[in-house]
DNA sequence: ATTTATACTTACCCAAAAGAGAGTGTGGGC
DNA sequence: GCCCACACTCTCTTTTGGGTAAGTATAAAT
């Protein structure tokens, strides 16, 4: 089954499972725009990143994630989980003891963005060759003007 | 039920359906970071913000999709509209009138990703309430000190 | 006394992304 | 002859993203 590897059929189904019946009915533009936002915030390469690794790991400290994400700062990692901890998808467990042991969990939260965005991860593996060979095809068009 | 608008059941459904029964085995690096690198290109605002007004207008002209946009640039809309058609997303048509006619729709590839994305936006409208108050719970954590 | 380990912060810097706004080509209407 | 429409394209400036490197706190190990 192809749900990118951690998350579970369930979660995934439940992100798809919804109470409203409506419509299309239209929506509140200030609504409209807050989604916006949101998906910019939440849509981006190191959250997105930091998100699969949790999902995959379950509880890890700060210096794994580092390791296991690759090539991200020690700025940038800490900004991110910041985010994300404010934003209520991961949460961030402080132990009093030297040196300092920090561990970082999704919440529930977390765990249901990952799966919705499950659908974008396994559309981007199904359609890889499809967009290069689009890529191709469009620059050979472009390169003989 | 909630396919946020414009996807039909079946086009939803197709982005979750899969060939593939493997279990959890090891992908390989390359294709990781290929995919990585499209999920970058292909979920960004504007892209998502575009695709999701096309697939609900069908097909639209350059000033009309700036309009629907709203807040876009000239520069970004024909820069993002490009890429776009270089992935396979869309194509573009160019009438030889003057002045100018050109017309953007989507292809079967931009609607899949449409389909795929779309579990991302609904995630979105569902928990924004959800997040908000994690911030403002954070926030004010944050304040007390 | 010095080093080590961990999880940061802070300060500084650069490059890429994005926005603002003016310019371009062309043929038809006035 | 002039302006307008449309879809750009170009240039300039601002904003943002992100890297590097150094600093901090503390106790245990050497």
């Amino acid at each position: 089954m192809a749900t990118h590897g951690r998350f579970t059929e369930d979660q995934v189904a439940a992100a798809r499972a919804h109470s409203t019946d409506d419509p299309p009915a239209e929506v509140d533009p200030r609504v409209e725009q807050l989604v916006n936002d949101l998906i910019g915030r939440v849509a981006d390469k190191w959250t997105m990143l930091i998100l699969e690794i949790l999902a995959e790991h379950g509880e890890l400290r700060f210096t794994r994630i580092g390791k296991l994400v690759g090539g991200i700062s020690q700025k940038m990692l800490t900004q991110t989980l910041r985010q994300m901890e404010r934003d209520g998808l991961l949460v961030r467990t402080v132990h009093p003891v030297v040196p300092p042991r920090v561990e970082y969990r999704l919440t529930a939260l977390g765990l249901s963005l990952g799966a919705a965005f499950c659908g974008v991860w396994i559309w981007a593996g199904d359609h890889l060759a499809q967009v290069e060979q689009a890529r191709r095809a469009f620059d050979e068009r472009a390169a003989r003007e």
